[in-house]
DNA sequence: TTGACATATATAGATTGCCGATATATAATG
DNA sequence: CATTATATATCGGCAATCTATATATGTCAA
């Protein structure tokens, strides 16, 4: 993650479903697209992201297909499935509950006995 | 952290940190304060914590005093240095730096070419 | 046409953050 | 007197991410 590394880990897998829950991509485009939607923030990694996809596509979250683009280059396609989309419910959940808690205590005290 | 384990790392020094900024506190207070401030949400642990302050202590972000209650308990206080306060600045922006990203890659995508 | 660079996927090894289990000692409670 | 709560501490382990490395192909400039 580079610019402060080890601040959040385990949304990785929540980033990358968010973004299959429009469009089936493949690996090299889901780097670039978050790169580009966080802007600039998260700079994920193929070391990162390709063993976490195969993680995903065994826990049945996506599936897999390849594709020859014109150019030639073959490309490996995921596409979110349903229990895929379940799990990124989960996922939104658990971060919005994570995320309002640290906003709360990032907030100041209120009454430290 | 039990509810979703590793949703989030790193930013348990930044929440320890923020505790300290009003007060003085010794460890087993601050499991307690961070869960109430959190809604419940933090239940950080025993074996988490204290190696976590050996590190912050090493670093120089905090240091550390015994002093013994009248209950006969004695206990280690920590006191934010100097250095803990910078500490806790640059950890505070890259939270909210993060958690921003987090919040545009979530609130959807907007043109995905 | 050859060499450098971007694209595209993949794996291995290391580091790190947090947890569970466990240990110790004292105070409070029953 | 025994159990529970308080209080601190260490160890082993797992999981997530990174770095480094490997591979193959396409593109562009020298």
């Amino acid at each position: 993650m580079e610019l402060e590394k080890s601040l959040v880990s385990g949304s990785m897998s929540l980033l990358v479903l968010k973004l299959l829950e429009e469009t089936d991509l493949y690996g090299y485009q889901m780097i670039d697209e978050l790169r580009r939607r966080s802007d600039d923030t998260f700079r994920l990694k193929a070391g990162t992201l390709y063993p976490l996809l195969h993680g995903l596509e065994e826990k049945g979250f996506v599936t897999a297909y390849e594709q020859t683009a014109e150019s030639g280059k073959t490309r490996r396609y995921y596409h979110l499935t349903r229990q895929g989309r379940d799990a990124l419910r989960e996922k939104e959940d658990a971060w919005n509950t994570y995320a309002r808690a640290v906003g709360r205590v990032l907030k100041g005290g209120a009454c430290l006995a």
